[in-house]
DNA sequence: TTGACTTAGCTATTTTTGATAAGTAATTTG
DNA sequence: CAAATTACTTATCAAAAATAGCTAAGTCAA
């Protein structure tokens, strides 16, 4: 009586991701994007401590100086930018603030909002920070020439609008 | 005295990742990695519910039914695996032991370290969440044809190779 | 214009994820 | 064999982020 080896199923059945029948490349791409992510996680974690900010800290700074335009970025704005709740993107702001690197201020046409802008401290903490960061940034992506780029970049839009129909097509399924 | 709208420098200096001396596509696909993560998880999440299980239950349990072989995976492995700590790994192990869909056994080879494997309860749970995933990620990934596919593949592990390169370089540096 | 509803944000609390510290047992090496 | 290393575990702790519930402000229809 032995018992043979578990035959995990192919987690992929489209023939155009396969590769001799199995999904074992798919599952080294998925693992890979996994990879990916603890790369830039790791990364952020560095440069956050350099500038002695907690990540999620930093990330609202860069959320902040990505968006503010003329009148700076409303907390629910940001908070989607950076994929969080709410309140988290209203706390990390407030630290921010504690900080000197971020001002509030009320939107004058709409008193229910508030806009956040990069003070002249936050500023000058991006412009500090931005020779470093292009160094980081040219060192990561240097095996990128311009056509690996704008594939890479129509290969991640491509990818994520496949997931956001299948999000809805799946969540509209739960309903039947 | 006006106040200027603050001009955020670029992020990347390299020309091939510049369009009209903008780092504007550069920061979009940050943005559209950022997005993807969260895609991901969201996805792992409803799996993870229709499972009864938490998301890093599910990791595991994804994780021991890639690497257990003919004897098994060791939680040293799978933490690396999950990019996690090790008593981490440890803790979603027990996890599913208790829901009776892992086993741990000890390596005859060496006691320290012990396998853990899928139970034919967990080893059952998987079969029938198979055609689930297959649907789903045939959906998702639905606009990827197969030299998408191996170039996106490619293209990832480029990254990831400019990437580790560069943290070495980058703690070279700190010793400096 | 007032009452019902919605939206933006805030405070307080809780959950979840994951790491660290410290220890044991087994193994390898000088 | 003693010292160092490795694999794992238990117990503890910290960080990240979500939820619940609240207030203030705005919108809109009767």
């Amino acid at each position: 009586m032995t018992k043979f080896e578990f035959e995990r199923p192919n987690t992929i059945t489209r023939p155009e991701l396969l590769v001799d029948g199995s999904d074992f490349k798919f599952r080294q791409m998925i693992y890979d994007m996994d990879h990916l992510v603890h790369l830039i996680q790791d990364t952020r974690r560095n440069i956050s401590q350099t500038l002695d900010l907690s990540p999620p800290e930093f990330n609202a700074l860069m959320g902040i100086a990505q968006l503010q335009g003329q009148q700076g970025v409303s907390v629910g704005d940001l908070a989607r930018h950076l994929h969080v709740a709410g309140p988290f993107a209203t706390q990390q702001a407030n630290l921010l603030k504690k900080r000197n690197l971020v001002a509030k201020k009320h939107n004058p046409s709409d008193r229910r909002s508030t806009l956040l802008t990069l003070t002249e401290e936050g500023e000058e903490m991006f412009r500090k920070l931005a020779p470093k960061l292009q160094k980081l940034n040219n060192r990561i992506f240097a095996n990128l020439d311009e056509a690996d780029f704008h594939r890479f970049c129509g290969l991640l839009q491509s990818i994520a609008s496949g997931w956001t129909q299948t999000q809805l097509s799946y969540e509209a399924e739960t309903l039947e």
